[in-house]
DNA sequence: CGACGAGTTGACGAAACTCAAGAGTCGTGG
DNA sequence: CCACGACTCTTGAGTTTCGTCAACTCGTCG
């Protein structure tokens, strides 16, 4: 693994408050793997043996409902891992993944993270770490799921990946705007109608690159009353 | 604490795997604490130095939103802790919790806690299997709240608080009709309606005792395709 | 008895979904 | 080089669902 990859994999909460020695022997030798876009990663109910971490591209996580219809409940991109929590304790876990672009992954041997979990207090807390980020995630999304409207939503999700506060800005978007909108609760029409609608706050979009005037306007809208 | 709280806190994920002995030296002689309704146990961004554990009654966790506006993240109940890791981590919470109902609840003292976290790896295990406790049911709720419409989440949550799949069934609803509402993403107003449509599936309602004539039907609202 | 709170019900409106059609992009192949 | 199809996104029209506001019922408790 080059260093590039490296450094993306140390920024992530299972493995940044560890020592390089500790992180060499968890990680080995193992390299990201490449998997094209559309890859089926696993599917709820199985017991998942390696811990995945996103080196490049972007997996969506998403249950499937009896009657085969499939929710997102997370996307995941790069210095992130994901499902842990059910890896490191042998569960079967509750979710899917798929990659929705080409991704590289690491894949982190389970086992060896579990011999190291009942030994070496660091990595047992870095565990619960990472499981404590997709709490706060989680409790975050549900929360903008039963408070804001689409367009509010739409603007959240804007001033999450702009990550400014102030000012002009101008992101692309990471993916699919058909996906952004599974991700934040909404379909795709009523994601591209509550963009026209922001339009009046100075967001402009063109293609996948959306411009914000200022900044300060979004956030107004976020925090106004009403 | 008498035989039987003991009982209820030992069935919690943070206690169920250990020994006597490792339980005895976490939990000390602390006494569960009693609570009139509507107290107030910590806000969202406190760092909070007990782990609680509901004995009995009931507790919301919510989360304020800047207007003032608070949303229920989660209601939790007999045998189950909350904000376990990021008291264990010492971060703050990001969420309030207070009381709906009297309510015992034993603080367990996050140092001693954490002190075993470093030592003991079935402790830290304990922490880890309660945090992927949480995030699956926080999964759950996400992809109710997502997919399913008001009625069905209604159905949902009896058959939940149910646990029963056949025959006939009756249930005292645990807490407030509009508390369920609020947890199950609705207004007082549309849970009342829910409830209504769900007469024809033969769910009858007197105060706040709930009859279902056949499980089966309700589970066949759930899983029909429509 | 009366006041209060919780719950229900009705009328209305707004928000968001569905279905359907059209516009723009991109890659492929003739 | 252009034409075609595949795909994503947008826009439009109609419908449903759900929230809001308000009135009313019914227990409970002082």
């Amino acid at each position: 693994m080059d260093a590039a990859d490296t450094a993306i994999v140390r920024r992530t909460m299972l493995f940044n408050r560890l020592t390089d020695a500790q992180f060499a022997e968890l990680v080995g030798s193992s390299h990201p793997h490449a998997y094209p876009k559309g890859c089926l990663l696993f599917q709820q109910g199985e017991v998942v043996e390696t811990i995945p971490i996103v080196v490049s591209g972007w997996v969506r996580l998403f249950r499937v409902h009896v009657d085969g219809v499939d929710t997102t409940v997370r996307i995941v991109g790069p210095a992130h891992g994901f499902v842990e929590a059910a890896v490191l304790l042998g569960r079967p876990t509750d979710i899917s993944a798929e990659t929705v672009s080409e991704a590289r992954i690491l894949m982190v041997d389970a086992d060896r993270l579990r011999s190291r979990l009942k030994t070496d207090a660091d990595v047992a807390i870095s565990a619960l770490a990472s499981a404590s980020v997709h709490l706060r995630n989680l409790v975050a999304d549900l929360e903008k799921l039963k408070t804001l409207s689409v367009p509010r939503r739409i603007a959240h999700f804007i001033v999450d990946t702009v990550g400014k506060t102030e000012g002009p800005a101008e992101v692309r978007l990471p993916y699919e705007k058909s996906l952004i909108a599974g991700h934040i609760g909404m379909t795709a029409e009523s994601f591209s109608r509550g963009l026209a609608k922001l339009r009046a706050h100075g967001v402009s979009t063109l293609r996948d690159v959306i411009r914000v005037e200022r900044m300060e306007a979004l956030l107004e809208l976020l925090y106004e009353t009403d």
